[in-house]
DNA sequence: TCAATATTGATGCATCTGCATTAAATGGGC
DNA sequence: GCCCATTTAATGCAGATGCATCAATATTGA
């Protein structure tokens, strides 16, 4: 069972494995110092201002954005805190609850992106042509799956959904 | 302020978050799952099992694997704590030390190669022809720098060093 | 209808992380 | 030599995460 993955995989593995952790730290770092709070809330403050109602099940959350369950619960309990959303019961099902987006929260996210834009040109577009990011498009997607493996949608209009 | 980075950049930075996540936690669970520590163990021991007399310093250490200070210093203690490395006092140094490999460390080493190799190939080798994970370095390193930037050596004969 | 199973969401607990601070040692300037 | 900034490493503490479990409701199927 020696020698399996080339060595091309490998370096392939390696480069995505440190390219991402340094550029995600980069974001994130600019994000805190401009005041704002982690990535993770802007994602869940985007899905959420982008459903329906501006209004989510925090199971649907859950599968957006990639996250175990109890993380999802403990992210809501802090947006909640922060007047960012509201929880609202679920007439339907009466075991689960709607995650709805506040005006707040709503505001936050959009100057988020501001922030966020920011970052993504600094770290990324600018230091690859339009040409080039689709091909490294393609490139990851091909790595898609392995577990539960969604298919997220491909553009983003006004915001990134990160992670 | 708006618009800043095109839609192909932001494409490209959400499947490099995505994709990455993804991958990462499939080799980590399957890493799991074989009854292994986590990835970074390895790297550490990859490291130290590399440097000249199997052992290194802490600030060494920690550059390599892009890791801040106290995280590298607690990962050592655990190292420590489970055998797999000694502390050793540095002469040259006072306020220093060097952290040196045990055997019991290059044997888990080895043993985790096996067992990492093998997802690496699952989730990623499987998936990419070499010359595609080629272009695939060849475009993440694009996108190298911002902080401190190191740019690790590229081919991994034994071993990969991630993160 | 009722029992067995599955889904939804919260939570206790141990561990891990980030941040700030501390302590010790070194090195540089004077 | 002596003071001060710097480097090296550890740690206390607050907050975050992972895991397992729980409670409540829904669904399935006999």
């Amino acid at each position: 069972m020696k020698r399996k993955p080339s060595t091309e995989a490998t370096a392939a593995w390696i480069r995505l494995m440190r390219v991402q952790s340094r550029v995600l730290n980069c974001v994130e770092q600019d994000l805190k110092k401009a005041g704002f709070p982690p990535l993770a809330w802007y994602d869940a403050l985007l899905e959420l201002s982008r459903a329906p109602a501006g209004e989510l099940r925090p199971v649907e959350l859950e599968k957006q954005m990639l996250l175990p369950q109890y993380s999802t619960s403990r992210l809501i309990d802090r947006l909640v805190d922060e007047g960012l959303a509201v929880r609202r019961e679920c007439k339907i099902d009466k075991r689960g609850q709607f995650v709805e987006i506040t005006d707040a929260g709503r505001e936050l996210q959009k100057k988020m992106w501001s922030a966020y834009s920011a970052g993504i040109e600094k770290h990324v577009g600018s230091k690859l042509s339009d040409a080039d990011a689709i091909k490294l498009c393609g490139l990851l997607d091909r790595l898609g799956c392995c577990a539960g493996g969604e298919t997220p949608s491909l553009a983003a209009k006004d915001g990134a959904p990160a992670r």
